[in-house]
DNA sequence: CGTGATCTTGAGGGAATTCAATGTCGGTGG
DNA sequence: CCACCGACATTGAATTCCCTCAAGATCACG
């Protein structure tokens, strides 16, 4: 539960370019659906650990997943969050480099992994759905390297903007973890997320509906 | 040349995991040192541009290269650097996301990538290095992502250590790129490294032979 | 309706940035 | 061969901004 960090970054007028699309994985969802075995978990649940056998491929149903992993200063960095229709725990090697866990109530459809990397081998379609998914965790990551470099206020709103662009609600922003989590991912402190977030506020450029739940106001708003 | 970024940290003792080493690419270095036409270019010049069509992969042969990107607050991340053997251009889509350019004079092979990648459509051995080709690339990121998290001084003699694993010279490291582009790359300024370097001098945990080669000391120098 | 978890806000301190100046290295030309 | 020059690197002083510690506010849930 350790979330520290410190950071200190430029203040900055900041203007992103577009960031393309996730390339979507449509052909092997059958494959996922047909041999997929359906698991529901409850909130903070581990879904495997940090070192472990990479036994399954993960789809994500409902619900909302987190990898993190330890690194020696306290710090718990947190490397992703997986929405609905998301895919997760595509290890390059055997064992898991990260832990994962649910942030909340989840249903998720797993498949062996074993059995997909070994079909990889010979079959074509399958190999090509792994590199898809690879190649989307790829993008992933450098987005979260690229907010990582960002200065606070900009990185907890470019956090929103993709939290946004993933939810896909109505016009508002529902955010499934606490500022604690938030605080990890962009390696911040509670805190400072939620200076951010006032900051934010008081700038016009969100509006709090709740405390996690808004709504993304003015330029950059909608892409 | 902007190099500008803010950060703060946490002062903390850091003992890091083993990563594991980069997966072999074999496989199509064959396909590569037949079908690719090599390139020979002098020091920061640029390979490709941001957002321009992805036309080719890359393998380096000798020299360093660096990928960055501009970010609107006048900041220019790097995102890594590749040395000989590595592969770079992997693009996810079907223009580069990001801008590459030589660090110092650089010998490079090229591969049609079309050609590739509308092979690997249909053949499993170019899936397949593809595949792992990314996995890499994956692998290199996550890495990258941490070091970002780390205190300042524990990310820099990382970043040593690194560039000490892949250089693969004697005993001493040398550093092929400016103090200005390891601070790009670790979210700092280069008179933060500069200072952190310092610091590790201090502590004995590095020694200097010139500004741009070294030697690493004590725990965790070779591994 | 209370209790704990989560979130916000405040004050103080520390670390990295910024701005500025000095040092060092490598290469070029006299 | 040596001196100069420009690029790169280091160091210093002042400032900024985030973290830390601490208290108060809000929300969720029993």
């Amino acid at each position: 539960v350790a979330s520290k960090t410190s950071r200190k970054r430029a203040t900055r007028a900041v203007s992103r370019r577009r960031r393309p699309r996730r390339i979507s994985v449509a052909p092997l969802g059958d494959l996922f659906d047909r041999s997929g075995k359906a698991k529901l978990l409850a909130s903070n649940n581990t879904i495997f650990k940090q070192g472990q056998a990479a036994e399954f491929i993960y789809k994500v149903l409902s619900g909302c997943i987190r990898t993190c992993s330890n690194i020696g200063n306290g710090r718990r960095p947190v490397h992703a969050f997986y929405c609905p229709g998301d895919y997760f725990g595509l290890e390059t090697g055997e064992s898991h480099g990260v832990r994962a866990e649910t942030v909340t109530p989840s249903e998720l459809l797993l498949l062996g992994r074993r059995e997909l990397t070994t079909q990889a081998a010979g079959n074509l379609e399958v190999a090509n759905f792994l590199l898809r998914a690879t190649t989307n965790e790829l993008q992933r990551i450098r987005t979260h390297n690229l907010l990582l470099l960002k200065d606070v206020t900009e990185s907890v709103f470019e956090f929103l903007r993709d939290m946004q662009r993933r939810g896909a609600n109505g016009n508002h922003v529902d955010l499934p973890m606490p500022r604690n989590d938030i605080a990890d991912y962009l390696g911040l402190t509670t805190e400072t997320v939620s200076r951010a977030l006032t900051r934010l506020k008081k700038a016009s450029r969100i509006a709090m509906l709740s405390q996690r739940r808004l709504i993304l106001l003015g330029p950059g708003a909608n892409n």
